[in-house]
DNA sequence: CATCCCAGG
C-alpha cells in the first residue's frame, strides 16, 4: 500500500481558509481504512480520476470488494475536502446497502459550505448516520500516522501554527448549518402541531390545546432560526473585524447567546413535554398529529445539546484565542509573521500607515489580490 | 456571504 509523502499531507490536508495562487493545488484526497474487529483489511488513499470525484470512486472501491452486509465492518475516511452533494448521497447509498457498516468521514475542510446545495449534502450525511466530523489535532495526528510516509516523526504543530484555532471554527461553522436545517425540520413539525377542529371550525393547538405551547414552539423556531442566521453572517465577517476588543465580544456573545438557547430549548423541552403528558386522549380522539407532536420534544431535547455544544466550541475558541496571538492574524493569513501578536490585519509590507482607523474602510485583502507576485514565501 | 476536487499516464 502506498503512503502520503510529508510534503503532500501538509499541503493537501492544511486547513487554512485561503492559501495563495494556484489556489487548485488543493486537491482532494481520500484516505481510508477498512477494519473488522479492530483487524485492518484495506488502507488506501484516492483522488480524483477522469472528472470522477475521489468519494465515487471509494464507493465503487468498497462496492468491488462485496462486503459481507451482516459483518460490522468500520470505514474511517480522511479528507481533504468534504464531500459535494452528489458524492454525499452516493456514500449515503453506500451506508443504506451495507445496514452494519459504520462508516465516519473526518474532513478537514468544508468544500463550498456557503453555498445550498453543497450544505444540503452535509445535512444528509448528517441525518444519515454518516457523521462528517471536522479534524482536530488528534485526528490529524491519527491519519499522520496510518496514512503518511512520516519516518517516524510525529505529527507536529509546527507543521501549521494555529491548526486547532482553525480546526474549532470550522466545526462551528459545521454545528451552524446542520442547525439551520435542523430548524426548519422543526418548524415544519410544530405547524403540524396545529389541528384542525371539524367540529368547531377552528384550529387548536396538540399540546393540550393550550394555543401558547404551539406558539412557544414556533416561536423559539423562528428565533432560533434568525439567530443562526445572524451567527452564520457573523462567521463570515469575523476574519474582518479587524479591532482585537470587537473579536472577543463576538466570540464572548456567541457562548452567552448559545448558551441561553439551550436554556430555551430546555424549557421548551419542558413546557411542550409537560403540555403533552397532560392533554386529554378525548380532545384529540383520532391521535393526529401525535407523531410531530413527540417529533417537536424529541428536537427540543436535543436541540438543547446542539447548543450548549455550540457554547462549548465558542468557549473553547475564546479560551485558544485569549492566550495566544489568535485572535488576530490567524483567520485569514496563511502567511507567517508569528512575531506580532494581536496584530490587525494589514499588509506587512506596505509602507506608511494606510489610514488610520477612521474614515474608509480598508479592504487589505485587495491588496493580495492585485499583487499575487507579492507573495513569496510557501508559509505552509 | 469567500477561491478551491486539472487530466492523463
Ligand atoms: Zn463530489
Amino acid at each position: 500500500m502506498k503512503l502520503l509523502k510529508q510534503e503532500t499531507f501538509c499541503i493537501q490536508f492544511n486547513n487554512h481558509r485561503r492559501v495563495p495562487w494556484p489556489h487548485h493545488r488543493r486537491k482532494t484526497y481520500l484516505c481510508y481504512q477498512l477494519q473488522l474487529n479492530g483487524v485492518t483489511y484495506a488502507s488506501d488513499y484516492l483522488r480524483n480520476k477522469r472528472g470522477r470525484h475521489a468519494e465515487i470512486r471509494f464507493v465503487e472501491k468498497i462496492r468491488s470488494l462485496k462486503l459481507d452486509k451482516d459483518k460490522n465492518y468500520d470505514i474511517t475516511c480522511y479528507l481533504t475536502w468534504s464531500p459535494c452533494l452528489h458524492c454525499a448521497r452516493e456514500l449515503v447509498d453506500l451506508k443504506r446497502s451495507h445496514r452494519h457498516l459504520t462508516l465516519q468521514l473526518f474532513t478537514s475542510r468544508l468544500y463550498y459550505h456557503w453555498f445550498q446545495k453543497f450544505q444540503e449534502g452535509l445535512h444528509l450525511l448528517y441525518t444519515s448516520q454518516v457523521p462528517v466530523i471536522v479534524m482536530g489535532f488528534q485526528d490529524f495526528s491519527d491519519c499522520w500516522d496510518r496514512f503518511v510516509d512520516h519516518q517516524g516523526r510525529a505529527f507536529g504543530p509546527e507543521c501549521w501554527d494555529g491548526l486547532e484555532q482553525r480546526s474549532k471554527n470550522i466545526q462551528q461553522r459545521l454545528n451552524r448549518i446542520l442547525q439551520v436545517f435542523s430548524i426548519v425540520v422543526f418548524g415544519s413539525i410544530v405547524n403540524e402541531g396545529y389541528l384542525n377542529s371539524p367540529s368547531e371550525g377552528q384550529e387548536f393547538c396538540v399540546y393540550n390545546r393550550n394555543p401558547g405551547a404551539c406558539g412557544y414552539g414556533v416561536t423559539v423556531g423562528v428565533l432560533a432560526f434568525l439567530t443562526c442566521l445572524l451567527y452564520l453572517a457573523l462567521d463570515v465577517y469575523f476574519p474582518q473585524i479587524s479591532s482585537v476588543k470587537d473579536r472577543k465580544k463576538a466570540v464572548l456573545s456567541d457562548i452567552g447567546v448559545s448558551a441561553f438557547w439551550a436554556f430555551l430549548w430546555f424549557v421548551g423541552f419542558c413546557y411542550l413535554a409537560n403540555q403533552w403528558q397532560v392533554s386529554k386522549p378525548r380532545d384529540n380522539p383520532l391521535s393526529e398529529g401525535t407523531d410531530a407532536a413527540r417529533a417537536a420534544i424529541a428536537f427540543s431535547f436535543f436541540s438543547i445539546f446542539t447548543w450548549a455544544g455550540q457554547a462549548v466550541l465558542a468557549f473553547q475558541r475564546y479560551q485558544i484565542g485569549a492566550d495566544s496571538a489568535l485572535f488576530s492574524q490567524d483567520y485569514m493569513d496563511p502567511s507567517q509573521d508569528s512575531s506580532m501578536p494581536y496584530a490587525p490585519y494589514v499588509e506587512p509590507s506596505t509602507g506608511p500607515d494606510p489610514a488610520g482607523m477612521g474614515g474608509t474602510y480598508q479592504q487589505p485583502a485587495n491588496a493580495f489580490d492585485a499583487e499575487p507576485q507579492g507573495y513569496q514565501s510557501q508559509g505552509y
